[in-house]
DNA sequence: TGACTCATGTCAGGAATCTAACATAGGTTG
DNA sequence: CAACCTATGTTAGATTCCTGACATGAGTCA
């Protein structure tokens, strides 16, 4: 390997550290969601919806951090699918609000299970109080991205 | 919005929250590189030939967070933009060390300075010992993750 | 009322990434 | 030495995701 111990600041940086955490998880949870089938942007659809049932597509894609184009396409595979159902018609406005079957909250619990392994793994070793910080300081982070980048 | 003040715990979620963020500063950067026709795997490959050069192809690839047949690809754009240049034959073993031109350099310098102003516009608000947690929560969740994936 | 703006759902095309596969170089182990 | 295993570079095919575009419904304002 050509990495010697040279003064590279890009392990210093707290955006790649951030990347890299992202990174990690994203490969652990598809590595548990794969053998049942499911990816994490179907589960985070199907958790979305148990959490706030009658949400749209668009909302789904905002919460999911994808498109609405491809959240169309992944509700019409759950529609298919039998896991979620949207009506014909939209009651109010274009919304078609969308809520999940009791087979997609079954293939829910399924997924759960394993996510929240994978979570309860990244948290290992870090005390309630680091847990906390960590908290302020990802929303922190997030908050002043989205305030420099969209209000500028 | 449907969204209601209900009692969701997505919103509490460390893994989310991460995602959030990563999300966040993925997007900023693509913002500020896209005026530069840049996006932000190629920074990522020419920021680690700087810090790094002579990085193999399959280094490149991990260290930017895509698969060695992506990061080929680009290599081979990046080689005919002149940006890159790799030996033609492997000095020892398969590995091509890859290097930056005095273009590529060029290049780099001002997708670094936009890139900067993101991170730094992500840090405001957040004091040096804060910074400092930051960074070992971060790393611990990554170890966490990595050891709890690759070694299991 | 009528024009404007904004958000949504949807379809089509293209760009980026990944998975699968093969050949080669180096190290390891019997 | 020979067989094996691992890592690399590379190509080709498939998949995923995004960008662009259009039509519809709701709210705003003159």
């Amino acid at each position: 390997m050509s990495q010697s111990g040279a003064g590279v600041d890009l392990e210093k940086s707290l955006g790649y550290l951030l990347k890299e955490a992202s990174s990690a998880l994203r490969a652990a949870m598809e590595e548990v969601l794969r053998p049942l089938g499911m990816n994490v942007t179907r589960y985070a659809c199907l958790e979305l919806l148990a959490q706030r049932p009658g949400l749209s597509n668009s909302e789904l894609a905002r919460g999911a951090f994808v498109t609405r184009q491809s959240m169309n396409v992944l509700l019409q595979t759950l529609e298919r699918e039998g896991h979620v159902t949207r009506p014909a018609e939209a009651p109010v406005g274009r919304t078609l609000p969308t809520r999940l079957t009791p087979r997609g909250r079954r293939s829910l619990e399924e997924a759960s299970v394993a996510v929240r392994s994978v979570e309860v793994g990244m948290l290992a070793g870090m005390s309630e109080a680091e847990q906390s910080e960590a908290f302020r300081i990802l929303q922190s982070m997030s908050h002043s991205l989205c305030d420099g980048s969209g209000g500028a």
